[in-house]
DNA sequence: ACAACTACTGAGACCGGTCTCACTATACAT
DNA sequence: ATGTATAGTGAGACCGGTCTCAGTAGTTGT
């Protein structure tokens, strides 16, 4: 019954109470002092004629602007959408909004959405850079004074707060037990795409996260013995095809590979139901420890062992930073790292046939 | 080496190239025209400046907004998370962006974002509206002159395009299945909450998708010879607790319920894991079918048979619709119907001990 | 009674774009 | 030569808020 297309401003607020422009924005907005008198009458013709503020012009003439900039791989993928929710619930209790965007964990558009962002003045970034070495785009959003906080992956080129899981030291945890149980040739399968499917150098790993892991991974392999640990690195495992064709590569390298490591719940999926329906059975078989608790880990038989990332919370401490970031905290960039314990289910097991004995060449 | 942080406006642009600001803005905004010299001048200074538009002011001056406010239950759940990115993708290619809001199915939230959103000068609405039965707050946007488009769900008070799966069609094929297998009484479970747990009025369900499926669900089981269907439906199946005593009430019920079907996946992984941990197999002791076809339900043995939704096609044609009526498309509402077809995996089969025949009181 | 201070107010500049409009060239027609 | 388009331009109003600043009450001090 009321409000038809036309906005009304503070001016026709103001002249229906009866007051000048200066005084029903004050009233209106919240700042500066103004009589009892003055306040009702605002108020009241505010709210007969149905007023609704302009956030645009406010952050306009403010300067700031209530809006911050999300950019993550895909909301598809749980672990991020997880994420943004936790980002979302502490942004919303700071009279923050959220814009989302997705940059398909490509770089060009990584950057187009940053530029995006800033035109529209966000007040602040919260990005999982999809390539730690082509950061500029981010460093030019800091130095011109938006804040940026990356998520779950860090940059040593960009001075800004991050936060990460601890992937050094859940692969090193991983293996530790996986070792313990007997299994001394183990792959790692990530989704990660190399030009020619092998894994190159680690310094071209864009994904820092990713990198971390790869590299800790060959560390310990390195030490527990493995001579070409390289070669139990699989990239490019994006969909089911590519998927099934790894885990074939898997089933026939020779020693035989007996545990494998997933790099995030996609992979962990589908590298189950390959498995699965190949009549392998876990952990007899195959050992499997997926990277993400992701609902499935729980409802598949037996469950799966999964390096839990508590992804909310790890937006939960990314919007927390941003927001100290926004109220003027300029203390030193730091790094959060959120613990990832191991949560071991039904399927690590000792490999079939044989125990902690080193099988020779 | 460039940017501090003052921002710099046209007015420094046109300065620097030596024309007036209209001219300089012309160029720059890409509207009217400017001759060629001018042109170079502008955007050679534009770009030795580092010129980054203002989105802010732009769309103050114009009143469009370039950003589309999408509100949904949780982003969390996949299904609306596969929406969102669908609604991205779409939205992306006409230059739009995203803002996401969370109601977490409350109104009074959803009250709130719809203000929030509004107040950002939006330039049009997606929403999936919590409660078809309170829409003022959504009517108000439209009288205001901003497009909504719902999804997953409508309201007859809302005359605004709308888009849906096939939620009565889907049950009754599915009810229709299960029938032919020998079932007679299935159960209905839904994280929906009723004050005493049980099913009240259908009118008081607020979720129209929600509603139209038990409805649907009622009359087709009332069809099929049970007398009280309502006493099939189980609601506030919210979380693992509420769950499990959701399926202990099923497992007691006689004569026996030989069918479950789970409203959605998140429900469908708890009931699962509920039925796995006390020892039933599927679908001998038990059918299921889940509505979404998430992720996990290719990875259980047996699979489970689901009603899949394609929501990142629900959020596509969402955007669609909302970009063609951003466009000044005025044509009347209009609701789509996505089909959601019955993917038959292996959790759907004879009850154990009884085929078709109806069991006597 | 006069100064000094406080509480409140209104006029108007400002944010950084868009966009109207009046105006100057030059081109073409008659 | 005069009239009439047509391309290009700049001055300045405008969007809807915020915010500075000068000015008007009213209060208190001495």
């Amino acid at each position: 019954m009321s409000g038809k297309k036309s906005s009304l401003t503070v001016a026709d607020v103001a002249r229906a109470a009866k007051v000048s422009k200066a005084t029903a924005a004050r009233v209106l907005g919240g700042y500066g002092i103004a009589s009892e008198t003055a306040r009702k009458a605002v108020l009241e013709a505010a709210e007969t004629l149905g007023y609704q503020p302009n956030d645009l012009a406010r952050s306009m003439s403010t300067g700031r602007s209530g809006l911050v900039g999300v950019i993550v791989g895909d909301i598809e993928n749980a672990f991020f959408s997880q994420a943004v929710r936790g980002i979302s619930d502490r942004l919303r209790a700071a009279d923050l909004n959220l814009i989302i965007s997705n940059s398909s964990e490509r770089l060009s558009e990584e950057i187009e959405m940053v530029s995006v962002l800033l035109r529209q003045r966000v007040a602040g970034l919260i990005v999982a850079p999809t390539d730690a070495r082509r950061v500029d785009h981010l460093k030019a959003a800091v130095a011109s004074g938006t804040p940026v906080v990356t998520l779950d992956r860090r940059s040593p080129d960009l001075e800004v707060d991050a936060v990460c899981g601890d992937d050094r030291g859940s692969v090193a945890q991983v293996l530790h037990r996986l070792h313990e149980e007997g299994h001394r040739r183990v792959a790692y399968v990530t989704a990660m795409m190399t030009a020619d499917g092998r894994l190159g150098k680690l310094e071209d790993i864009g994904i820092s996260a990713v990198r971390e892991r790869i590299s800790s991974f060959l560390a310990q392999m390195r030490d527990t013995g493995v001579e070409t640990p390289a070669d139990l690195v699989f990239t490019g495992a994006s969909d089911d095809g590519s998927t099934a064709d790894i885990v074939t590569r898997i089933l026939a390298q020779s020693p035989s590979i007996t545990a494998i490591l997933a790099s995030d719940s996609l992979i962990g999926a589908r590298i189950f139901r390959e498995l699965s329906d190949r009549g392998l059975s876990l952990p007899q078989d195959m050992s499997l420890v997926s990277w993400f608790d992701a609902d499935w880990t729980r409802v598949t038989s037996p469950r799966i062992s999964v390096v839990d990332q508590p992804t909310y919370q790890f937006g939960q401490k990314a919007a927390e930073r941003l927001i100290s970031r926004l109220k003027g905290d300029d203390s030193p960039a730091q790094t959060f790292v959120v613990a990832t314990p191991l949560v071991e289910r039904g399927t690590i097991g000792a490999p079939k046939g044989r125990g902690p004995v080193e099988i020779p060449d």
